[in-house]
DNA sequence: TAAAAAAACCGACCAATGATCGGTTTTTTG
DNA sequence: CAAAAAACCGATCATTGGTCGGTTTTTTTA
């Protein structure tokens, strides 16, 4: 469950249904179909693939399956961020990864530091609240 | 130079590379040929592939190409970061990404919030010695 | 209920990329 | 100059994502 690779129209219909929310593949290729001019065909094999990458929930209502995002999108940024670097990330403890994207974050923008604070705040006092 | 997949072969060069710091495809070859059974052609082409892919500098020492990596370890999990993540990280300012880390480093195990606080103020410090 | 419409399902092809190497040329060097 | 070492060239294979056409199954609906 490790790595996964996402094509340009896979990441185009995951962004489609983190919008709608839900919807049929019909629905999904009215929106994306046009602009790309791909056939409602590649729409449905390119859902089928991110449903069998678990990347997508369904169910069949009626006749047709509505497909829906299984996770947010922070969520699937944190198993992409794994997924890049698990294979790179030495096994010297997390470390490395945590000062890479203290880096990273930094070059960004000067704020992004203080933002980074302050989000690492909320979550601590989240996780707390929430459950113990 | 966006996008960059790494292959097995690919690390396992880039980690021989970041331990012995510089050294010939032979070399390169004796330490990771015989456990993976692989040609010396095979590394060259290794080599070659991650030199035309700018992770790694080579020079020429007599006949023989030197290689070494062109980066450290944590400059290339950032652009790894970047890679994976920029397709997906929506337009909203880059607050989703710096999320989704959080949630990351939170599941990894329960101190590393802890450290990373401590990575960004050491960052700031240096930074603004350094330069400031 | 039988035809028409809609959607799933199946299988196929293409392009890119990484792994893998054999063989040939070039460069050293003894 | 001959042998050895390494680069260079090109070729094959597997995987994966994008792209469909055609066939079967399911629903409508006339």
């Amino acid at each position: 469950m490790a790595d996964l690779r996402l094509g340009d129209l896979e990441v185009a219909v995951l962004e489609d249904l983190w919008g709608a929310g839900a919807d049929h593949a019909k629905a999904v290729h009215g929106r994306l179909g046009g602009r790309r001019g791909i056939s409602l065909n590649t729409i449905q094999s390119t859902l089928e693939r991110l449903y069998r990458k678990g990347l997508l929930e369904r169910t069949k209502e009626g006749h047709a399956y509505t497909y829906a995002p299984a996770m947010e999108r922070e969520r699937l940024l944190a198993r992409l961020i794994e997924g890049a670097t698990a294979p790179v990330a030495g096994s010297d403890g997390a470390d490395t990864l945590l000062t890479a994207f203290v880096d990273f974050a930094a070059e960004q923008d000067e704020a992004a530091l203080d933002r980074l604070e302050a989000l690492i705040a909320r979550k601590r006092s989240r996780d707390s609240e929430g459950r113990g």
